[in-house]
DNA sequence: CCCTAACGTTAGTAACACTAACGTTAGGTC
DNA sequence: GACCTAACGTTAGTGTTACTAACGTTAGGG
């Protein structure tokens, strides 16, 4: 495994000034961070961030098809088969067509997925506890807060 | 050219919760976002965030050589030769052998280059405009801060 | 004189986030 | 019923990104 992991520079205080307070830069570098950190935890359960993200919406939502998964993620409906794939064959999930439509398959949270998912549940925390390890509880929420305003605003174009 | 824009979720509403609050969720969202709007921005210049950076750069602590470059601005130094390759096609920086280290190249901003950083430092303010919108003066500054806070702390690793 | 290391450069690559196209199925409209 | 449009899941392919690996050149220390 090619340990991929994008450093940035070797010596961080030597960044002009004018780059280092320049958000859409800090947020990047954010996600760097955030990316190394979770991946690698995630990677040690053997998951990924899009089999995470897709049984936190199972969970959540209910059993549901492909395409409505998409939706909830953001993971593309053609990425989406492959994380799918991957989760029937561990039997966290189960992909069943739709007798009602037969375009469509029926994804199901599965009791070991569920159980699966309570492990991932915890070492998420530990990510989001590792990358904001600086904040206080109280910055930690700010700064969700903020980031949710955000996001709010870019994704109801 | 392919318009490429990892739209996320079509109705971010259905996203759930607890994906809604994660901060590395939401980093890599804002980092969506900010790639797509100074993208946009800078290309109309002709521009790229990495020549961006680079100039800038030169700016803050004058004539360099790529490795120092490198090192500032985060863009890994075999990238950076496509970078200045670029400008020095536009005559925005000049890149010349050091007689004293026959092994570098010292590049520096030429008066060109100083004149166009001027029109893209507007331009990023403006992304930066854009990006933030829904947030308060008070709010960006925070959120500055605490972004500041957390690359500090994992750079220092 | 070696040996090691840094420099700039080129080529290649793994991962990511798509687009394009396909066959299948559903739901209208004529 | 025949037709048309659109959504579904799936596969294959693609452009971008951020790297790694290797190379020749140059510098400096033992």
């Amino acid at each position: 495994m090619p340990e991929r992991d994008r450093h940035g520079p070797t010596n961080p205080s030597a960044v002009p000034a004018r780059l280092r307070s320049l958000a859409s830069r800090l947020l990047g570098r954010g996600t760097v961070h955030a990316e190394r950190i979770s991946n690698a935890r995630l990677a040690a359960a053997g998951a990924t961030r899009w089999q995470y993200a897709t049984l936190v919406t199972l969970r959540d939502s209910g059993p549901a098809s492909q395409a409505a998964l998409s939706e909830r993620t953001g993971i593309h409906r053609s990425d989406m088969v492959a994380v799918l794939s991957g989760l029937t064959e561990t039997a966290y999930v189960q992909r069943a067509p739709d007798p009602a439509d037969r375009r469509r398959n029926i994804v199901t949270l599965t009791p070991a997925g569920r159980s699966w998912l309570h492990t991932l549940d915890q070492l998420v925390d530990e990510t989001q506890d590792e990358l904001l390890a600086p904040l206080t509880p109280a910055e930690r929420a700010e700064l969700v807060r903020l980031l949710q305003r955000i996001d709010d605003h870019h994704s109801a174009h």
